[in-house]
DNA sequence: CTAGGGTTAG
């Protein structure tokens, strides 16, 4: 098939479903859109809900810290520390503080570096504070930084990031002209993965579209980002032609590409298809991951076939591959559902030893499914395993039992 | 600077 017809196909699904108008998830429920921070509430009343005292101080030396350690050179190309240090004090919504910390990194000369600054652009966007990010691009000549279409992918990223998607479209409209910047195949990416965010697959399409009339070639990235939108949505036949126009273009797929269609044929209820694409992937060297199995399982578990659903859990580890907390997510409740208690306990110890933050409620009802089942020792030493961990900060008991 | 992903808070 050639790859315009199924573009045609494709628009076509898209030109006979009842598409709605663009539909704008809600802002960030907390953007701060002035460059002050809003005063506590605690100043209306005593004591309240506010940053309490204790933690207001903490937060304080943080910043105090940051600054002063940011004079090293050295220090300045730490980028978790920035990252973890923003997003802390974003889910404070400390944002003046968050302000004091990227407006002291200017005096540096690192500035001069674009990936400097993106980084910054970057950390404000990802503070949810968009009008920062625009502002410092827009100083970023003064700053004797070059400005080129990777500060403005950063910007339009931020954008998305601080979730101001109505004003995606504006700014990768209107900011290339201002600034005599072309956009590329990456900033087409980043709008086309908010419109998925904001769940207008239509619009995604759509833009996808306009991309390629102007002449710029969709990437695995921009395949990747609609293939996972639509199968994740249960859109597979849509899925799958996003898949036959990227194979009509040689674009190979990769492991996220391959991860997106096997969840979307196990959604579908094809886990046998599924195994047979895991296949695929083995014969072509794309080595499926913790996920791909998680696909497998979580379809077995919810069609009641605890054999294979334990079957693919051995295949992961035959393949020495470390289940997240996700896999004991999805076995957990379903070993104890169908009475497996034992394979169940052997789980539970396994997550414990890779430090795994494991769901109480799921735990406690091994628990007492080994107690069901008579294996009180069993249930005893899974007590006092879990109790013992501090991370786990548990509290089990053993259900009592008439003896 | 763009794609998925089962995550603490400090």
């Amino acid at each position: 098939m050639s790859s315009s017809s199924l573009y045609r196909r494709l628009r076509g699904l898209f030109n006979h479903s009842p598409s709605s108008a663009p539909r704008f998830n809600k802002p960030n429920p907390s953007p701060p859109s002035s460059a002050t921070n809003k005063p506590n509430k605690s100043t209306a009343g005593p004591a309240s809900a506010a940053t309490p005292p204790n933690a207001e101080r903490r937060l304080q030396n943080l910043v105090k810290n940051f600054i002063k350690r940011s004079e090293s050179a050295l220090f300045r190309r730490r980028k978790g520390t920035y990252d973890s240090t923003v997003r802390r004090l974003a889910t404070h919504k400390k944002f003046s503080m968050i302000e004091e910390i990227i407006e002291a990194q200017k005096k540096y000369k690192d500035i001069k570096d674009e990936g400097f600054a993106i980084r910054l652009i970057m950390l404000y966007g990802k503070a949810g504070m968009f009008s920062h990010a625009r502002k410092l691009f827009d100083e970023l000549p003064e700053l004797n930084c070059e400005r080129t279409v990777k500060s403005f992918n950063a910007l339009l990223a931020s954008c998305v990031n601080s979730k101001e998607y109505d004003q995606v479209e504006t700014i990768f409209r209107e900011v290339p002209q201002e600034v005599s910047i072309e956009a590329d195949v990456r900033s087409y990416n980043i709008v086309i993965s908010a419109y998925c965010e904001m769940d207008a697959l239509d619009k995604a399409i759509l833009f996808f579209n306009a991309m390629e009339k102007t002449g710029m070639e969709p990437d695995l990235v921009t395949f990747n980002t609609l293939l996972t939108a639509f199968y994740k949505r249960g859109q597979f036949l849509e899925g799958e032609s996003v898949w036959g126009m990227m194979e009509s273009k040689n674009i190979a797929p990769n492991i996220i590409s391959y991860n997106a269609r096997l969840q979307g044929m196990v959604q579908e209820k094809r886990i046998q298809e599924g195994i047979g694409l895991l296949a695929e992937m083995e014969e072509k060297k794309i080595e499926p991951d913790v996920h791909s199995y998680k696909a497998l399982i979580k379809g077995f578990c919810e069609d009641g076939d605890l054999e294979e659903a334990k079957k693919w859990y051995n295949k992961l580890k035959e393949n020495e591959i470390t289940p997240n907390k996700s896999i004991y997510g999805t076995l957990l409740p379903f070993l104890c559902e169908q009475g497996d208690f034992e394979f169940g306990l052997q789980l539970c110890r396994e997550a414990i030893d890779n430090q795994l933050f494991i769901n109480v409620a799921e735990v406690q009802r091994v628990v007492d499914g080994l107690v069901e089942v008579s294996k009180i020792e069993e249930a005893k030493d899974l007590v006092e395993l879990c109790n013992s961990k501090n991370y786990l900060n548990f509290n089990l008991e053993l259900p009592q039992t008439s003896t």
